[in-house]
DNA sequence: TTTT
DNA sequence: TTTT
């Protein structure tokens, strides 16, 4: 019986291909950002597009399920948890934190097309409005986030 | 019509007591950390206790509400969205990342009962003193954190 | 304030294009099937796909959202809540529930692509698994639902 | 990974003692009627509170611990999905539907004092005594409900 | 920093 | 049928 409620619901695009990689410990993890677009009333009243960047984490099954099937562009639905990682930064001695959401469950929902693909798939343009200026993930190298290690894996 | 889905639900207590304030444009904001616990195997197999905190901010009439009615020690059922702020840290030059969770809708659940009181039970009184002791958003501080503008508003 | 919780998260395809019609007091309503497809295991273990049938409804301006975006084979996220009506059967004398989705949110994710359209889109194998057995708005029918009148109309 | 998404979010009121029962093939079953609570706008502008009744069913651990924890007024955070069931009544040969939430997560809130006790608060004793008064899903009865077999159940 |  |  759960003691609290900590869930998170994103329907987003996928900002680059994710990042794949092996704990010492051999749990597979993929980390990725993903855009979530939102149309919010600005100060003039008028309807502004605005992009939220997120930090996610899989590990093990899903993480394969990532490597295989998420790519950069691609449409996803998730349901995660809320994790915040803090730690020591060596050069400022300042303490540093890092929001990451564990996904729990992913249905993923369109890839855009290859390059010059003409045949099915998702038209480019789905995708066309969809800008990259600054990746959250970027932020983690910025941090010198220690990155992740088996003690962060929550099983 | 939303162009994505960006939305959280948590359940859990309250830290401190909200801090409340307003902007210079004359909006009402509060603010306050919220723990959410959860149990989960550690690597040796045993159920752990883990409790995540979450910055939480709301506007206008939700503050209002906040001031009025939340405390240290409540428990809450809140939905909101994900924001990450980022600003230029002033000693070391770096770009800083706050997360926060901007509240959409609560739903009161509980307070604690009084200090020393024997009878238990939910005292009406706990929500009419409103002290300020440690405001929760105090970490902002720490990290130099411009804290939140009328820019910050997204309405 | 509110005082319980009641959401629903929808990630499905339409069955139906939507029926659209007013009330007598002139609030336009949209109705329709979405069916939502889950993977589990059967009693021999083996992975079996099981679609659920919802029956949604939408008023006024998600109403006209869904007249004119939303079509047979779109798939859609929705938020709402459930609410259940009941009458009594003029035929059989015996009480009749029908339990629906209130939408409060959607989130157009993608439509089916025109007849022989070659181009960009979806491709029509994406609705191809998409069965049509018994839409769940037949119930309507077969149930002598007297449907919604002004009455039922939540606010 | 996930083909669609159902799923649900409640927090309420528990109708009346919850029943218990096995399948025929061995497995628990757990089921209760849960109140959620609203406040609306009624067509003269004034807030109406507007209780909507859920069907909840639970198996296996999930309904051990309805059996040993859950009682008439317990309040509950409770996560699922939709599942409707159909049969043909016997009596009228009409098709007969009942929507049910399958519990997947559950989290206890509080639960009501005791009959005439004076203080307040939670008694420990309230969750040791079990009785089964008038089971909440009465109402399955009315309409025929053949009930829950092992056909029904989704593992 | 909460809570059980 | 719950709860405040």
């Amino acid at each position: 019986m759960a003691k609290g409620v900590n869930k998170v619901l994103l329907l987003g695009n996928v900002g680059k291909d994710p990042e794949v990689r092996s704990t010492p410990g051999g749990t597979l993890v993929a980390s990725f950002s993903l855009a979530t677009a939102d149309r919010q009333k600005d100060q003039q009243g008028n309807w502004q597009d605005k992009t939220e960047w997120h930090n996610l984490v899989a590990f093990s099954r899903t993480a394969e399920i990532i490597r295989d099937y998420v790519k950069k562009g691609s449409q996803l639905y998730i349901e995660g948890k809320i994790q915040t990682r803090s730690w020591d930064d060596k050069e400022s001695g300042q303490k540093k934190y890092r929001t990451e959401i564990l996904i729990n469950e992913l249905t993923l929902l369109g890839k855009p097309s290859e390059g010059g693909s003409s045949g099915g798939g998702y038209s480019k343009s789905n995708t066309a409005s969809f800008d990259q200026r600054t990746p959250a993930s970027e932020a983690a190298t910025t941090y010198a986030d220690p990155g992740i290690t088996d003690d962060d894996i929550p099983f």
